[in-house]
DNA sequence: ACCTGAACACCGTTCAAGT
DNA sequence: ACCTGAACACCGTTCAAGT
């Protein structure tokens, strides 16, 4: 009975008359990948599976395929979308450091998935381009291979602050000192960042005064 | 007929006489974990299945839950395995990094599994210890908050790296100078881990040589 | 102490066929 | 152009029961 209806809801004949308004199950790749996104939020990496993403949009799983070819194409998708709201800017390099953490930081498990989807990409040549130039405005030495650390920095670092958090919501939070654990970590990750952005030999040789701000 | 044969050759009833030559199909605590390590070197994390380990030890999926409370918990173990391998030398910062990232490289996804597993544990305390020892004789600005950053820093660079080897080793390597990616990627890691290692005002006004020891 | 057998509630993916 | 239905070859986990 509950199939039938389904059908019924369905079988409006796709001709002429068909007109935007009458359509309403029928998806295309950016609306799979928007779903998705909102899925991850909800459930995790861990728990975002096709066949969940197709009941999201109230279609057979085998329906994503068409969009996606695959699981890991879909995944790539969102790393894609992720790293691509990193703003653009004309900021310092702890500054653009931060904007990519908090890019991360966006969609739960963000930093993983990117993690996970950066080897086989070209996804977050974005944050890495970015950084380079960061990096060049800065007069630092080997801005190339410095933004790579800083963003081999930056993946490791979110990844592991957004576990830890998600482990301390509803985990076993057996550490009594646990309370300060994130604002510690956001020390730790201001460190890496200032220590990968400047060190080295070269240009001034006055280390601390840069910054001509006030 | 096959399960009637495998019947035959367990029900070797299990009394006193029941010598260790005897004893074949057995397995401990200690014999799983070492299957599972073998076979991840062989499938690789993604692959690393629970089904496959008994398949590998010749007992249904069920037996590994006598030794193993849980998949993730059997994971954590090999991640602990794996940073216990860490050498606890009095070396320089540099090179207990190195060590570090070597005995991530010496399994298949190592990296990955380490990384997936820190979060929850106390695993990789080891490796933490280690570099909070080494850069506190190196008389390093917050040694600790330091450590905790080079083990970010380690585990993020070393998670991309490998899924990077595995993905250039039977993947598509679209990439004409793909060549020299992984000698890179060397020069990558001791570019951010000497940069983290010594950075930052205090001690001593001259940047360059500190070093009292000979 | 360690394992089997069977079941439960899931996976990703393919493909012919429908509209 | 986009989707269904059905199938294939898998998953992790539980639990009574066996030896």
């Amino acid at each position: 009975m509950s199939f039938l209806n389904t059908v019924h809801l369905n079988s409006v004949h796709y001709t002429e008359w068909m007109t935007p308004e009458y359509n309403s199950t029928r998806h295309d790749r950016e609306g799979v990948a928007r779903a998705a996104l909102a899925l991850l939020d909800e459930v995790g990496l861990a728990d975002l599976s096709m066949r969940r993403i197709a009941g999201r949009l109230d279609v057979q799983p085998s329906a994503l395929y068409w969009h996606f070819s695959s699981k890991q194409e879909l995944l790539a998708d969102l790393a894609d979308r992720i790293t691509a709201s990193i703003p653009r800017a004309d900021a310092d390099v702890p500054t653009v450091a931060r904007s990519i953490r908090d890019a991360l930081f966006t969609h739960r498990d963000g930093a993983e998935l990117v993690l996970s989807t950066y080897a086989l990409g070209l996804g977050s040549a974005t944050a890495q381009a970015a950084l380079e130039d960061a990096l060049r405005r800065s007069g630092a030495a080997d801005p190339a291979q410095r933004a790579v650390a800083l963003l081999h920095f930056i993946l490791g670092h979110a990844t592991l602050v957004q576990q830890r958090m998600h482990a301390d919501s509803h985990g076993a939070m057996e550490n009594g000192g646990t309370l300060d654990v994130t604002a510690g970590l956001d020390r730790v990750f201001d460190l890496g960042i200032r220590a990968l952005a400047d060190s080295g030999e070269p240009l001034s040789a006055a280390p601390t005064l840069r910054r001509d701000r006030a």
